[in-house]
DNA sequence: TCTGGTGCTGATACACTGTAACATCGCATC
DNA sequence: GATGCGATGTTACAGTGTATCAGCACCAGA
């Protein structure tokens, strides 16, 4: 689970974990939605995680020692999570990651992921939305959802990056 | 791409699919790559729809009378029009589309999904691009490539739609 | 002409991603 | 207890994408 290799420092992973499931804890007794063991267990695996993981991958650790996980279970807690903003797909990848922010439902992300270390980070520019939308209205466009996604080198790869 | 005006108009696309077929004999020529005969009817197939194609529609599309095109034909040819940006993929779609303009080498562009047609648009905006790059340049980041991909009601749709 | 290399295609197999359909279980309510 | 509902388990299957090897056309060079 933790193999914290130098390039990027996740000790606070553990703490992007917890944080991830108090917050989900607290927004399912809000909206009165189920927390189950199962939906806690993937949010959790995907939390523990800076790189994005896939269904499958989620199935497997979860399995073991007697328990069977299988990835259409894995699929539909998935989609609790995502419909609930607490993780989010990533499309260019077919792979999920635990959401980062307390952001107003999601709207206007921007995923950043990083091609050397394979962590995606995750924000958000009120800019590209303005500018998105005034692009958007002058094509006659009304949108709905949108989803924004960008591949390259993050800031702690460049550091170690001989040849920037 | 051309202007989806009121309804869909397909005369437009037969020009379409020419005008794809054509600048890619050109490009190719330019460029000294072989513009073989499947990879010709992978293109053609892609730009007589306005909608996004799958890799196994084309493939059935180009079977037929004695012909069988695996899907792994067409994923090579794919490859080989993606490239060389004559075709895009979609990533929310896992699907294909083929490229309306002769931008410069594929960069900063949006993707218009209309959720109502299914017809796929594809527009630039410099502006967006600057506040991205801004944005990313803020968070360290080096960026390589990115999809923009908007969900939505394209233009055509709402004329037609009572509740806008 | 032969020979070897290169690039494209055909074909099979396989891994990965995602959904449909149905059975079961736990739990709350009546 | 009976009923209904949501979550999960299970199996099957469809869709997406890659690996690998073989054959074929074509060109360059001996």
């Amino acid at each position: 689970m933790h193999d914290h290799s130098a390039v990027h420092d996740h000790g606070a992973c553990c703490d992007n974990a917890t944080d991830a499931l108090a917050r989900a804890e607290r927004l399912c007794a809000e909206r009165d939605l189920q927390f189950t063991r199962l939906r806690r267990d993937v949010l959790e695996a995907v939390a523990t995680e800076s790189k994005p993981l896939g269904a499958y991958d989620i199935a497997e650790r979860l399995s073991g020692q007697g328990r069977r996980v299988a990835a259409v279970s894995v699929y539909r807690a998935l989609d609790f999570l995502t419909e609930n903003g607490l993780v989010h797909r990533i499309a260019s990848r077919n792979a999920f990651v635990s959401c980062g922010h307390q952001h107003g439902d999601g709207a206007g992300l921007v995923f950043l992921i990083c091609r050397t270390c394979g962590s995606i980070d995750e924000t958000t520019s009120p800019e590209v939305d303005d500018q998105l939308d005034k692009t958007l209205a002058k094509a006659g466009f009304k949108p709905s959802s949108r989803i924004l996604e960008v591949e390259g080198e993050c800031g702690a790869c460049l550091g170690h990056d001989p040849n920037p």
